[in-house]
DNA sequence: TTGTAGGCGTTATCAG
DNA sequence: CTGATAACGCCTACAA
C-alpha cells in the first residue's frame, strides 16, 4: 500500500493540510516544520497521489493526442515533438491511434474526456466539424496538428499545403516534364486537398492541361503508393513524373517501378512530401518538401498549454513554410 | 462544468447509487430505472469522471510505456504493438521517451506511480537492477520488452539476440567472407552485449579470430553507424563484410560507404537487424533480422493484463526466434 | 430493487 | 504559521 499524505502527517507531528502545503511549496510555512516534513516523506518514499489530486484540482496534467498511426515516420517525428514539450512542461501524453477511422476517434475522445486529460492534440483526419464544434462550445482546449478544418482559423498549426503543391509541380515543369501525375492522400483530409490544390494551380500557371487519370487517390501510406503507380504505368501514355502527396506514398512508387525495371530518374521522376528522416536513405534518394514536424509538434503544446494555463481559447493559426529539399529522385527531360 | 453522477441522479429522479449501478451494469436494477437514467445520462451528455472512480477503484485503466525514442522505427512498432492491445482491452497508455537516459527513466517511474498506472511497458535501456527490484519488491507490475536483465528471466519479451547474432555471422562466413566487423548497440543494454555475444561465438566456431578493431561501440541510430563505419574505413585492412546491431546503424554505415563511393554488395556487404519497414526501401534493400514488433508488443500488454487483473505477478520469460531476411546487401565474396 | 452513509487522498477555505 | 473541516465525484457495504 502506498502512504498517504496522512501517513506522512502523524509521523510528522503536522496536521495533513500542513504536508499538503510544504508538498505545493506554499510560502508561509516555517523552514523547520517544513524540513521535518520533507524528511518523512523521503524516508517513507511518499508521492503524492495524482488522482486524488486532480479530483480535487481538476487538473490532470495529462493531454490526449489523436494521430492515425505512430507507425507512420511523419507521425512519430510529431509525437516526439509533443511528447518533449509535454514533458517539459509537466505534462504526460496518452498515445492514440486512429487509423483515420471515424469511430476510433469518437471513442478515443469519449474516453479521454472522461479520463480528464487537460487538453488535445489533433493530429487524425476524421475530426470535423461537428467534433470540434463540439470542443469549442464545450470550450475543451484543443489543437490540430498537420490538420486544418475548413471555416476554422484558428487553434492549428500547419504547413502551408498549397503552396508545398505548388513549388514541386512547378519544379517538375521547370525540369522539362508535361505528363505530371500526382498520387494525392486520402481526399477527405484538407492536407491533401490542398497538395492537389497547389498542383492544379502551378499546371494551370503553365497552361498544362489537368487530367483526371494522372490524379490518383492514394492513402498517405505505402500501399497506397505502389497501386496507384501501377495504374499509372498502365496508362497508354504514363507519366514522366510523379509528384506523390507524401513520402510514403513515394516510396510505394517506387517500388513499383523498380520492381518493373524501370529506372529512377531516368525513367520517372519523383517527389515525395513530408521528408521523414529515412527519405534520404531511399534509392534513389528522394526529393521532397520538408515539414519541419518536430517544431510543428512543439508549437502545437507550447499553443495548448496557453489555452489551458491562460484561457486564451483562441489561439491563431499558425502557418508554416514548406521547403523543397532536392535530392536525387529527379533530374532535367530532355525532348 | 460537467455534469456528475448526482445531476443524472435529481433528473431521474433516483439515487447517486442507483445510477452509478447502471453505470457499471449491476444486475439488479429493474429495466424502467435502468432506461429511465439511460436516457437522462445520454440527454446530459453524462461521461463518468474516471479520476474521481480512480479515486475509488484504485485502478486508473491506464498504463506507462517508457521506450528511448518513438522515432525510432523498431520502438515505435513496439508502440502500436502495446498501443492496440491494450486499447482492445480498455487501457490507456502514457507514452515516455527516456532517450536511455538514466535520469528521465527515473522521472517518468516517479511521475507515472504518481499518477498511478496499473502497470509499466518497459523498452528502455537503463532501467535495471535497482528500478526492477524496486518494482519488484512493491510488486507494482510490468513487463520488459526487448530488454532483459541479467539473472532476471521473468517478465519479459524478447527475441533471441545471441541467436540472431549468430545467424548472421554465420551466414556472411558462409558466403566466404573472413574479416566481418560488427558495429554493436550501446553495450549497456543486454541486446547489444548478447549480439555481440553471438559474432563472436559464430567467429570461434569458423576459427576465425576476434579482433578488437572490428567491433565499434554505436548507439543504435544511425549516427552511431556513421561514426564506426567511418573508423572501419580507415583500418589498414577494412572488413568486408559489417553486421550491424540495428537497422538504423546499418543505414549510417552504408551512407559512409556510399559517400566513399564504394559499392554495397560489390565493395562491402552489410546486414541490419530488426527489418524495421523501410529495410526494404533503402538501397539495396538490406538484408536483416525479423524482429516481430508488433507481436512483442501485443505479447508484453497481455502479460501484463495477467499480472494486474489476475495477479499472477511472475509471468515467463517470453523468447522469440529471429529470422534472417535476405535482400541484396550482401554477396558471396571471390578470393 | 433501491436508498443511506462513509470513505478514497487531496486541496481550499476559514479560523486561530 | 498551522489546524480543522468540507468537498471533489464516485463506489460499496449495509440497511430497508
Amino acid at each position: 500500500m502506498n502512504p498517504t499524505i496522512k501517513d506522512v502527517a502523524n509521523l510528522a507531528g503536522v496536521h495533513p493540510s500542513t504536508v499538503s502545503r510544504v508538498i505545493n511549496n506554499d510560502s508561509r510555512i516555517s523552514e523547520k516544520t517544513k524540513n521535518k516534513v520533507l524528511l518523512i516523506i523521503k524516508k517513507l518514499g511518499y508521492t503524492p497521489n495524482a488522482i486524488a489530486r486532480g479530483l480535487k484540482t481538476k487538473r490532470t496534467n495529462t493531454l490526449g493526442m489523436l494521430i492515425p498511426d505512430i507507425t507512420n515516420p511523419f507521425f512519430a517525428e510529431i509525437a516526439r515533438g509533443v511528447e518533449d514539450a509535454a514533458n517539459k512542461n509537466n505534462f504526460n501524453v496518452i498515445l492514440c491511434n486512429t487509423d483515420d477511422k471515424l469511430k476510433k476517434e469518437r471513442t478515443y475522445l469519449e474516453i479521454l474526456r472522461g479520463k480528464r486529460v487537460d487538453g488535445l492534440i489533433l493530429g487524425t483526419a476524421h475530426i470535423r466539424d461537428k467534433s470540434i464544434l463540439e470542443l469549442e462550445k464545450k470550450k475543451f482546449p484543443y489543437i490540430l496538428v498537420s490538420r486544418n478544418i475548413e471555416g476554422l482559423d484558428k487553434n492549428c498549426v500547419i504547413v502551408d499545403d498549397v503552396a508545398g503543391g505548388i513549388i514541386v509541380t512547378e519544379y517538375l515543369i521547370k525540369l522539362g516534364h508535361r505528363r505530371i501525375a500526382h498520387i494525392t492522400g486520402p481526399l477527405k483530409t484538407r492536407s491533401a486537398l490542398n497538395r492537389l490544390k497547389g498542383y492544379k494551380l502551378a499546371l494551370k500557371k503553365y497552361e498544362i492541361e489537368y487530367r483526371d487519370e494522372l490524379a490518383g487517390q492514394g492513402d498517405f501510406r505505402i500501399k497506397g503508393g505502389y497501386q496507384v503507380m501501377k495504374r499509372f504505368l498502365k496508362l497508354p501514355e504514363p507519366p514522366t513524373a510523379i509528384f506523390a502527396a507524401n513520402d510514403l506514398l513515394a516510396l510505394g512508387a517506387i517500388q513499383v517501378i523498380q520492381k518493373k525495371k524501370y529506372h529512377i530518374p531516368e525513367d520517372f521522376c519523383i517527389i515525395g512530401f513530408d521528408d521523414i528522416r529515412l527519405a534520404s536513405f531511399v534509392y534513389p534518394p528522394l526529393t521532397t518538401i520538408r515539414q519541419p514536424m518536430l517544431e510543428m509538434g512543439a508549437i502545437a503544446v507550447k499553443m495548448l498549454l496557453k489555452i489551458i494555463e491562460e484561457g486564451e481559447f483562441n489561439q491563431r493559426k499558425i502557418v508554416l513554410k514548406p521547403k523543397l529539399i532536392i535530392r536525387e529522385s529527379c533530374k532535367k527531360i530532355n525532348y
